[in-house]
DNA sequence: GTGAAAGCGCTAACAT
DNA sequence: ATGTTAGCGCTTTCAC
């Protein structure tokens, strides 16, 4: 099973070759099933390979053939749970068509984003999913056109990249959202979430936006918090937005992040939700259900995405054109967006 | 910024060797810094860089050198939130170091988890660093010994292996929770995980063991459900141990997704924590703080285990020794062990 | 201080 | 059907 001869040193195509008495050429037609082998030859390579544990090395292979079977991931945060969820669906599907994921976090930055995609160019990967931190740098918009790979974008918009994309419909989710609450005879709905710069928050802002104008009612600047997807920010804002007279009646957060900072602010300031003010999370997590009150949500299947991600990705490495692939919300009414008014 | 020419074909040393008017070891030399090159030598190949975006080809120089820069990560399921931390701490550290990570889940399946070692083998990566579905597998063994590279277990504990390990001293932290329960009075404290073959649930069990006999009580085998990690064990066994009379009066679920099977369980069966019965949460998950009632649990910093099991790594790749280094835990009482009696 | 050449492990084109 | 050879992009002797 080992690779390695007793001399620690790798056993390569070349011991092989010695041990079975042919030539290098000809345990590498056999291997790699080639038509014209005789099953003398093949019997003989075959003997060898075993007796010597030999293994191809995938190195050799790529630096030969130009292809790795490596794929990039670049995510801001693994351990955000939806992230996780993509990266392990998709992890699973490129390891079934003979791919491997390498994982990097951008840590929500730019730079480190811009880093790691060169640093996946340089390590040759066949191709890049990536949930970019922002859509406006230039930077990274020069960075991704010198990648000069297939590239998949998880629910963002870009144009001129040449990119498939995985997209999520939160317009849907968010304006059921939006106007369940409305309907209830919300009008003071604040929304906290991370910026305008990704895709993400412009189709829930567009959802929200237009369930205000279905319902013949004027949106307010004053209660968006578009800052960002981290919990301090959210917990920072949603203070503010309680601090205000008169407060808002409900709150919308987008992501898990931004739900973890709305709900800390809540508990501190006791504001029970489903009672004191309503509350709509964008994005479920581990142990959602089971959490009380229960949350009204809009979801989306995360899974799903990471297996359309890879999905796109093989089609693209199969010389297929760049394609975008849509994943539905659902807005579900639960305990947590009653009261408040 | 391109590492490609206006041809599509990728630009090499050998391209800038030929726009600096140079040979192909001038330039090796001036870019990895070797000493002897001179101020001139040094200006035309910088020029030459620059100009043409050239870019040395990592897979190139890890066919050379036999070092790749890559570290495996194995783990059973990249979604469990306890996981993604580790997962997040170790790929921030090992990026800071220069390597990069490749990422596989082995889905809990034996079968799966060899493979990955395998394929990890086969793409050379320079060390590996694994939470092991079983630690009692031969099979598993016997692919861990023929890869022959510094290895990092994750909370594992294996003899004749040559590695170091991270583990957990969960003893400390179930003890004390067992312990709490006893004072409280609870005799029939029901633990729910997964199976012995992995040090996790050993170490577990040992702290529960031992709080019942310092406590001069008999621990019965009765309560234990000690066979899967996942939820839907802890679903079905939480269930059978509430359907017996008497029941048990606590609770102890080790694992996020034991936690969520029991808790799950007993939502069912409209049961509340802290209440009708007690529950101890071993390890814990995002919005952990905001879940209500308030859950008692035995934490440990998975940052730290990321970043340790990094470090390991880093300094067997430095030639030194395997070692281990122990992560604490810690328990905390809340509401949710209160009642129950 | 710089260049020429060998070779890491592999595959494919070209012989025979 | 099998062997010989060149070369993927790089680094490192070894000459000069």
């Amino acid at each position: 099973m080992s690779s390695e001869n007793e001399n620690g040193g790798q056993v390569t195509i070349r011991h092989v070759a010695a041990r079975a008495g042919v030539a290098l050429s000809s345990v590498s037609r056999t291997l790699s099933g080639h038509p014209d082998v005789s099953p003398a030859m093949r019997a003989k390579v075959e003997e060898a390979v075993k007796a010597l544990g030999y293994e191809p090395d995938f190195l050799a292979q790529s630096l030969r053939s130009g292809t790795t079977r490596n794929i990039g991931f670049i995510i801001r945060d693994i351990a955000n749970p939806l992230f996780a969820l993509v990266a392990r669906a998709c992890e699973q599907e490129l390891r079934r068509n003979g791919y491997s994921m390498i994982l990097m976090n951008s840590d929500g930055s730019v730079e480190t984003e811009s880093k790691n995609l060169m640093l996946l160019r340089r390590r040759r990967v066949d191709g890049v999913i990536a949930s970019l931190v922002a859509e406006d740098s230039p930077y990274i918009k020069k960075t991704i056109l010198s990648l000069r790979r297939p590239l998949v974008l998880l629910d963002r918009d870009m144009k001129d990249l040449n990119a498939s994309a995985v997209i999520t419909d939160h317009y849907t989710g968010v304006f059921e959202a939006t106007k369940h609450l409305l309907d209830k005879g919300h009008r003071r709905i604040a929304f906290v979430t991370g910026s305008e710069n990704v895709y993400t928050t412009r189709d829930r802002l567009r959802g929200y936006r237009a369930a205000f104008t279905a319902a013949g009612e004027e949106v307010s600047e004053k209660w968006m918090a578009l800052g960002g997807f981290d919990p301090e920010y959210a917990l920072v804002h949603t203070r503010n937005f309680l601090s205000k007279n008169p407060r808002p009646t409900a709150i919308i957060a987008g992501g898990i992040g931004s739900t973890a900072g709305s709900l800390r602010a809540l508990n501190e300031l006791e504001i029970e939700i489903g009672k004191d003010i309503a509350f709509v999370a964008l994005d479920e997590w581990p142990l959602f259900d089971i959490f009380r009150p229960k949350i009204s949500s809009v979801y989306r299947d995360a899974q799903a995405m990471g297996v359309e991600a890879a999905h796109l990705l093989l089609e693209m490495l199969n010389g297929k054109n760049p394609s975008e692939s849509v994943i539905e919300t659902k807005f579900t009414a639960r305990t947590s967006s009653e009261g408040g008014l």
